[in-house]
DNA sequence: AGGCCATGCCGACCATTAAAGACGTTGCGC
DNA sequence: GCGCAACGTCTTTAATGGTCGGCATGGCCT
């Protein structure tokens, strides 16, 4: 690889000179310019990321913590993110958690040793003073971790009482919720506040089911489901914590011979592309995903260019009907 | 953030010397390597890998250019890769194509100035070429693109002979084929002609269709089915190109009211988590996904250590019968 | 005395950037 | 018409944070 001393000798200039014209800065006579880009052009010259980066003390580099980016919710959160990222010059390094303490502590460790500009964390099993002391441009999704670490969600609790209440509306008298985080420093936790809100205060009764541990794992949402049908067989309303967790409600409701809408109504949630291939497509609270990444993003850039940014960003949900309600 | 002469000071010894202790070189003491550990803990020192990496002509980063990180093959894959990656020691940087030439062609420069050690490319829009200038440690997924750039894939001739193989064993006598990608490059294509040798060997009628631009749109699929389902109703076995497809499928199936398995049966590709949370659960081709991540990530570094790699890295497939053959 | 162990010191090096300096030409004020 | 600053253009030097090799310096052991 071609450093900028090579194009240096071939423009017959000095390697300050080149760095001069690469960031234009300085007086540059254009005759000059126009030598050393094509030297550079010639040797098909790139100037080193790390070394500017190291000059420069900063990298460009945004880091993300996910639970999984398989999960595809965060799948596309994430190509949002990176699509931003890339659009403001910044690159991504990716790194799943799989909502593991010590990963999630050892991954920050490494971005900190990267000298990344900032941090989207959008997996959170650190208690807050792990977060505080890495003294990094943070964003974190669904989570408030203090007053001064900004965070980004969607709005959890008017989510939460749509879903509920065109439930009720649609004549669902015995709700469920099914839900994966019982963390209650969870923002998406309010999605099941908001839940047990509305079911009170149309005196319905209600049933509350929850992950016990912090996890994504597909066969627990199979379990849990089982569980419900059977301590729970009266049943005919369900919200679901997200769309997956929806897509096996239906499947269970499917299995149990429960006709969906007709018999059990289920709502999901995040508005997952994925849904598109589901049938019937599920009745959903869509979360803008897209203006969510750009939004993590353009907070990270704020306080990379010293700017104090706001702590609570909460974003409008959209109630977007399938056919299982 | 401390560095290392923060570290020397406090510990009261040279700089070079807890360079030897964090590299582990030379001769020293118990006593000495305490005191610099104790002293970079009290700073919570990380040594700047900008600057290492600078300084080793090393940055431990792998690139990864993919289609989109949300199609869950892609996100799947990911994770094993980041996973590997992590294990060995490397960090990955993220970039979706779009399966979009230009996005492909910047994101080459982008990782070759980051002075990656190596790149796993799963999207490939570009010519040979392109490929071939870059001179650097590269893998890539399902298309073989010069003799000396080494690849991964599945065994996709022996997949396509499976699913089409099933599909004629299960009584299917009019077949039909829905893949992606109609370029001949593209390994995965060879699921396409196993389907028709297998097709004529038996001397069964088929159809084979493909989208025609190089994406993965959801419409697309969908517009496809509809087309086939229109333009050939007798069709009674599918062979999708990815379980995504085969779900369109399965859903085109059901809102024409053919049953599946009764009067059409479909087999998929890939073997992705999600289709779990189908109904039926579908027929399909494994593609063994974690060994194709390790492989990938292994055949970087053993060429980022000087090893000539062989090229064909052909894993096998696994036939997994769900309920719609 | 010679060999091993443990550390320090110096400087080169990685590729680039930022600040300051050099140098010939002009223009302006007095 | 002389001194001096300003100007445009490029170069020199030092810094970024760490790695690495060589060489020097002791102390301890045999």
């Amino acid at each position: 690889m071609p450093t900028i001393k090579d194009v240096a000798l071939k423009a017959g200039v000095s390697a300050t000179t080149v760095s001069r014209v690469l960031n234009n800065r300085g007086y540059l006579s254009e005759e000059l310019k126009h030598k050393v880009h094509q030297a550079m052009e010639e040797l098909n010259y790139r100037p080193n990321e790390l070394a500017r980066s190291l000059s420069r003390s900063k990298s460009n580099i945004i880091g993300l913590i996910i639970p999984h980016v398989s999960l595809p919710f965060f799948g596309e959160l994430t190509s949002h993110i990176e699509e931003h990222a890339y659009r403001e010059g910044y690159k991504l390094l990716l790194c799943n958690s799989w909502q593991d303490k010590q990963k999630e502590q050892e991954y920050i460790h490494m971005l900190r040793a990267s000298r990344v500009d900032g941090i989207i964390m959008g997996s959170h099993t650190l208690e807050v003073e792990a977060y505080r002391q890495m003294n990094l441009p943070l964003v974190t999704f669904d989570r408030q971790i203090s007053p001064d670490i900004p965070y980004v969600c969607s709005d959890n609790y008017e989510g939460g009482k749509l879903a509920t209440t065109l439930l009720i509306q649609k004549g669902c008298r015995h709700l469920a919720h099914i839900g994966g985080h019982p963390k209650l420093n969870i923002l998406s936790h309010l999605r099941c506040v908001a839940f047990e809100d509305m079911a009170k205060q149309h005196n319905l009764e209600y049933v509350t089911l929850h992950t016990d541990n912090n996890s994504f794992d597909f066969e627990a949402y199979e379990q849990l489901l089982g569980q419900l049908f059977a301590e729970h067989p009266e049943v005919d309303g369900i919200f679901a914590g997200s769309d997956i967790i929806a897509a096996y409600a239906l499947k269970a409701c499917r299995t149990r011979g429960r006709r969906v809408p007709e018999d059990v109504k289920i709502v999901g949630y995040d508005g997952i592309m994925l849904r598109s291939l589901l049938d019937p497509p599920i009745t959903t609270i869509r979360q803008p995903m897209e203006a969510i990444g750009k939004l993590a993003v353009d907070l990270i850039l704020q306080q990379v260019q010293g700017h104090s940014v706001a702590a609570a960003h909460i974003l409008p949900v959209e109630l977007e009907e399938g056919a299982t309600t």
